[in-house]
DNA sequence: GTTCTAGAAC
DNA sequence: GTTCTAGAAC
């Protein structure tokens, strides 16, 4: 009789990453000054690459402003915001994004700290893409378009957003395509579905 | 946020 | 038996 076999829980990588700001939800702050990352920055604000894109190109755009999240952000934060906008409208412009369609806005309730404004390619065509949650962070109204949060923040003075219980339901709505009226079965069916729109 | 994997779904 | 997803991670 040979030996039994246990199962034995992968303990991780032994060689771990140096220490950096402690928490994974603090990543964005170690990308922000990982010149590998930057993109692009100015006095105001930093461009990082996505380091799990959702898409084929997905940056991100964060001010250097200590501003957690979209619920610290209030009146004062317009110019900030508007610039950001305008910084994501020059990316998308610029040579090597032109050709492609561009959605740029806010997860209604951000894991990472430091408020982000995903620019995202509208492939959705990315390995790192794939459950429920991300396909619908971006797909239902999870995703807070970045003009429109603009305007409120202008004409009301505020940002609205969904409560926990609202965002929970939107990020577990149905799969549907967002190009098409298709419904998939999974998540790797809808994967193959949208192989479909891209050209 | 991601990784990993147990157990559900097929 | 294989594919897929949901939830723990100290
Ligand atoms: N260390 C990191 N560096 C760069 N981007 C990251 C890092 N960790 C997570 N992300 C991305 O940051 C985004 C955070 O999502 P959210 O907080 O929901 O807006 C996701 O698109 C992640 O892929
Ligand atoms: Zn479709």
């Amino acid at each position: 009789m040979g030996p039994k076999r246990i199962l034995v829980k992968n303990q991780g990588n032994v060689a771990k990453k140096p220490k950096l700001s402690g928490h994974w939800s603090l990543g964005l702050l170690d990308a922000m000054k990982d010149p590998e990352c930057v993109v692009k920055e100015d006095d105001t604000v930093v461009v990082i690459k996505d380091k799990y894109p959702k898409a084929e190109f997905h940056y991100l755009i964060a001010p250097k402003e200590d501003i957690s999240s979209l619920k610290k952000v209030d009146k004062t934060h317009i110019d900030l915001l508007e610039h950001m906008q305008e910084l994501a409208e020059t990316i998308v412009n610029d040579n090597q994004h032109k050709d492609k369609s561009f959605r740029m806005g806010y997860h209604a309730e951000a894991s990472m700290v430091r408020l982000h404004l995903h620019v995202i390619s509208n492939d959705m065509n990315s390995n790192a893409l794939k459950t429920k949650k991300h396909w619908n962070s971006f797909t239902t109204d999870f995703f807070l378009d970045s003009k429109e949060v603009c305007k409120q923040l202008k004409e009301e003075g505020t940002v609205t957003l969904p409560s926990a219980e609202t965002c929970k339901k939107l990020l577990d709505t149905p799969l549907k395509c967002h190009k098409c009226e298709y419904i998939p079965k999974h998540m790797p069916d809808l994967k193959k579905h949208i192989m479909t729109h891209v050209q």
